[in-house]
DNA sequence: CTAGAATTTAAACGAACGTTTGAATGAAGG
DNA sequence: CCTTCATTCAAACGTTCGTTTAAATTCTAG
């Protein structure tokens, strides 16, 4: 009835399908990748995802989970954070900017394998497997709707609707940034294997996205500007 | 010898694979699109494909092929407009980003094809095969080029590196509103089936753009601004 | 030491994949 | 009319997919 007793070796047999998979997916994609590819890489037995994960939807969502809950709660974290060291004044718009991304660049920064999961999670947006779609929508509402009311405080004059067109807005330029960093290649010939390549993208990518939100309200041009 | 005999018909097969294609792609992803799907839901063949196209390959291209060849031809001649009508002056930021993306906008705010259309594309320059990627960096590096050029006389003042950059994150931007916009819709409840969606984000994310490029550049913090 | 659960293993499962084949179909030219 | 050639068609090709099975192995607890 103790659960706990092959366990060590069993968690690590899961964490090297974890590492495995991650790798894969971010060199092939979801679909492109098989069990036998994973399990290969792994050094473990075909059937060891399907004992250990059930299925490869579960994996995929697990592959996922792993990283983006963690940043997710540090989100909140540094938004509380902010929050508490603004007082009962709201906090500065550069500030939640700098709260949500930097967590992301953080990560980004920190590990090849967390430079390798932000890839995988930039990619992860337009995928269009419903499984996928429909855990990140529930990992991540939260956290959006933490962020969103941060800037209508830090913002009052702007009409929640811009708000949350900016926010998606820079939301794109990080994923594009972190994951489309290939294509980036092409224009640039910067590649981001090279270990400082974040570093050098953190400022220039900061100032972009406050620029952004800072730019001023489109004129009423024929859009439905009712709020 | 003549080969135009029954040609028609067989333009018409061409056409109705690709508009099936290029709509499971959107709907599905290019890998987990199979052939029987496509050609059961244009109403040929299953044979059809490999008889017209050659190989699933072949047709992934063509279908980003179809759009993406004029699209960029009219971002050449837009930018060709901008700059005769500046004379020998450098053409305004603005201008140049107007140029290129007012390209993208209206062929998205176009027809529901060209909504479509955009919407693979943006997921396309995320996607990992070989084929896809080789196929865009061709097809894009022509274009970027010019318009990496024209910023540079525009802006002579900022380093080609800190355009680069800007550039990527422009384009990050508008691909990631455009294609990842169900992930909008979890934040905002805006769907981009709504006719007039990319109407209205068009004025929005054009400032957001100008903003982010016009923001300062950040200040040589422990980067190596060495250019 | 032994019973028993947890894990690994090799092998096979049916289904779906992209592609190929050879005959049937249709329209145009001599 | 008959040949010709492009196209369509149903059927099958071999391969790979995710998953399952049942025996072998490893480890722990009593």
């Amino acid at each position: 009835m103790d659960v706990r007793r092959t366990s060590l070796t069993a968690h690590e047999t899961r964490n090297r399908i974890l590492d495995a998979a991650q790798a894969l997916f971010v060199a092939h994609g979801f679909e492109a990748t098989s069990m036998r590819m994973i399990t290969g890489d792994a050094g473990v037995n075909l059937a060891a995802v399907n004992y250990h994960f059930g299925s490869k939807d579960v994996l995929v969502r697990e592959v996922l989970k792993r990283h983006l809950q963690p940043l997710n709660a540090q989100r909140m974290q540094a938004l509380d954070a902010a929050e508490a060291e603004a007082g009962d004044q709201p906090v500065k718009p550069h500030r939640i900017v700098d709260a949500f991304f930097s967590s992301s660049l953080d990560l980004a920064s920190g590990s090849a394998a967390g430079r390798e999961f932000m890839q995988l999670l930039g990619r992860t947006f337009t995928e269009p497997s419903p499984t996928v779609r429909e855990y990140l929508a529930t990992e991540y509402a939260p956290v959006i709707g933490r962020y969103r009311d941060a800037f209508c405080r830090a913002l009052p004059t702007v009409p929640v609707e811009e708000i949350l067109w900016r926010l998606h807005f820079m939301l794109g330029a990080m994923s594009y940034a972190v994951s489309g960093i290939d294509s980036l290649q092409v224009l640039t010939g910067v590649r981001i294997d090279e270990p400082d390549a974040m570093q050098r993208m953190r400022p220039r990518l900061m100032s972009f996205l406050l620029g952004g939100l800072r730019a001023p309200l489109p004129a009423g041009q024929g859009t439905d500007n009712t709020t």
